[in-house]
DNA sequence: TTCTATACTTACCAAAAGGAGAGTATCGGA
DNA sequence: TCCGATACTCTCCTTTTGGTAAGTATAGAA
């Protein structure tokens, strides 16, 4: 399901430069909460899955995304998909014709969100085997003595 | 409150170091939806929130954290602390006084976790303006016209 | 003897997330 | 005339999430 394992160069590219960069020293408090929120709506589950897809894909439409997107609901792509417009991460084009024809596209913004998850998904695919180990040792010796 | 804004230059050369490698080609599905599974847990907002104070400080007993992660009550502390445990996010070290004393750090894992995160904060904080544009254009053009 | 500090746990309850499935609009084709 | 295709929307209902508040254990201080 990670798609993002089949990222292009120029997106690992673009992982590298926002790795790459220090941070900036300390923001105002109120900017620190809007960022903190945005990060809490863009790491949402159907979001990055979402996100894959189309890094992928390039231009799809609703029910190939949503046989793509592996689980999701009519109501959650939908939903997913006009917050991720809102947000200007996807673009996405109505053809006024019948059937009705739309289509989905990654903006700028949304590629480079891809590529800084870019990082994470590669540490999830790198640790995996350790967190499952940490998981059978805490659940094996976890149980009956350490708690407070 | 994102106080990866102050990771160290340690923690965003690990960054780099994750962003920096190609990533696998495919793997098996089954790996591939544990992956994903992994990031759904740990794309936490709390989880988060705690990987970066204790990024930031190092070292904390259980209050103390519930004052820095501001907003969290005991219960979503507790709990979240638990499933990083598991995760071998962090190392719980308890003191057997009275009154209790219990200490909180990340692991190696658990840094490498918050160097990999780093890309997204620094994209949030980078492009927050533009998801702020987006939206003010999508709220005032986007009703009205263009759903299907 | 009662109070305090610490790190929880438990029970209860409200809110939010999210799934299932039906409904809608429209045009061309059988 | 009725069906099918597409991209939804809407309602109802269940599950999950998370907050609040109270309870617990213990030793030393007052």
């Amino acid at each position: 399901m990670p798609r993002v394992l089949r990222f292009t160069e120029e997106q690992i590219a673009a992982a590298k430069r926002y790795a790459a960069q220090t941070p900036p020293s300390d923001l105002d408090p109120r900017i620190e909460a809007l960022v903190n929120d945005l990060i809490g709506q863009v790491a949402d589950r159907w979001t990055m899955l979402i996100l894959e897809v189309l890094a992928e894909k390039g231009v799809l439409r609703f029910t190939r995304l949503s046989e793509l997107v592996e689980g999701i609901s009519q109501k959650m792509l939908t939903q997913t998909l006009r917050h991720m417009e809102r947000d200007g991460l996807v673009k996405r084009t109505v053809h006024p014709v019948v059937p009705p024809k739309v289509e989905y596209r990654l903006t700028q913004l949304g590629m480079n969100l891809g590529a800084a998850f870019c990082g994470v998904w590669v540490w999830a695919a790198e640790n995996l085997k350790h967190v499952e180990q940490a998981r059978g040792a805490f659940d094996k010796k976890g149980r009956g003595a350490g708690r407070a």
